[in-house]
DNA sequence: GGGAAAAATTAGCAAAAGATAATTAGCGGG
DNA sequence: CCCGCTAATTATCTTTTGCTAATTTTTCCC
């Protein structure tokens, strides 16, 4: 894709941008190639990068002391990805950031592109109504742990995200979930036969 | 307190802000009293207020099929509160806003408020500012659910906010790291005499 | 201060989840 | 295609949680 094509994408990508909007982060933002199993960030470095990830799929993930992987976030196409710990806290990120195929994604420093999104009122309404998707999305998940059972949980994904499934291993599937793989494994069971 | 020396309380609060951007929200602020035990905003009702807590505690809630009721935020003194699902998305709220105690809140309509921030850039920039910090602690909540044991969140909890005991019945603490009141009534016992 | 209502604890039992380990299935590289 | 590694399932056992109900404690309202 062409870079005239590529804006024309973001211009109708971020509804309420112009041509000349996307084109100034743009002409800062490289492509970044990750392939399966990758790491994107590491724990304890901090990244002040804002990708957007145009093909593929982000695991973040805690190292418990035992050796364990937690995951904490999974991030797909579409959507943003960054260190919350460093873009919000400028600390190192407590995660790292794993790619779980082949991703493509567009990144930008933020540190960088803030005072530019910090003058222009178009970039700084879409930053502001992404941001709000993105607290919504939170609250979303806050709101699972709290209403529904881990099976429900479970049920919900399937339901809102089926494709998850074919790309990232159940065993992270359930630590995002809060529970371990094993009992997964369980509920997956209880599910195919009832009772 | 006089007008004056509330304005000067939240330039003082929202470090970055003049007298004057203050004042722009001040005068279309309202106080607003809740009795102990009053609903703010009803289940089903669609509340376009933002409201900053000067005094008191807030306590949201669900309403499940058999009648329960299942905490979903607290929230108390210099914290922000609004419906998310009136605001973000425009929907009636899902949950029931209500005063644990005697609360004091500072009320503006945000749809009327909304475009002076957007039009103030000291006031977008505190928005963005205070959008990040309840972005922050939503997502610690997050990892406490994906990370922590129900024992450990509330271990957590007492060390965090230890005040917060005195003033929500235990019941409604429960709901709020996601278990029963029974449950976390044997936590407590298992903490405080263990093994 | 007394009494009613709500909250907290306790008890008993069933269901689910965690931990660990063994087994089976699936996948990728040579 | 086969080997080896990882993932997934299953098994066993322990711990925790949920559910329901009874009991005790606390709150607060008159």
């Amino acid at each position: 894709m062409s870079p005239a094509d590529e804006i024309a994408h973001y211009v109708h990508l971020f509804k309420g941008l112009l041509p000349e909007d996307v084109t100034q982060l743009y002409t800062l933002a490289e492509t970044k190639i990750l392939r399966a199993g990758e790491i994107y960030i590491q724990k304890g470095f901090i990244s002040q990068k804002l990708a957007l990830i145009s093909q593929g799929l982000i695991r973040a993930y805690h190292l418990q002391d035992n050796g364990e992987e937690i995951t904490i976030s999974l991030r797909w196409e579409q959507q943003f990805l960054a260190s919350f710990d460093s873009i919000i806290h400028q600390k190192p990120s407590r995660f790292t950031y794993q790619a779980m195929e082949d991703t493509t994604l567009m990144e930008v420093d933020y540190a960088t592109v803030q005072p530019i999104i910090d003058n222009n009122p178009r970039l700084s309404a879409m930053r502001h109504l992404l941001l709000m998707q993105i607290l919504s999305q939170s609250i979303e998940r806050i709101e699972s742990f709290v209403l529904l059972s881990p099976e429900e949980r479970y049920l919900r994904l399937i339901q809102e995200k089926p494709g998850i499934f074919n790309r990232v291993p159940n065993k992270h599937i359930s630590t995002f979930l809060g529970i371990t793989p094993v009992s997964l494994s369980r509920i997956r069971k209880r599910i195919a036969r009832p009772r």
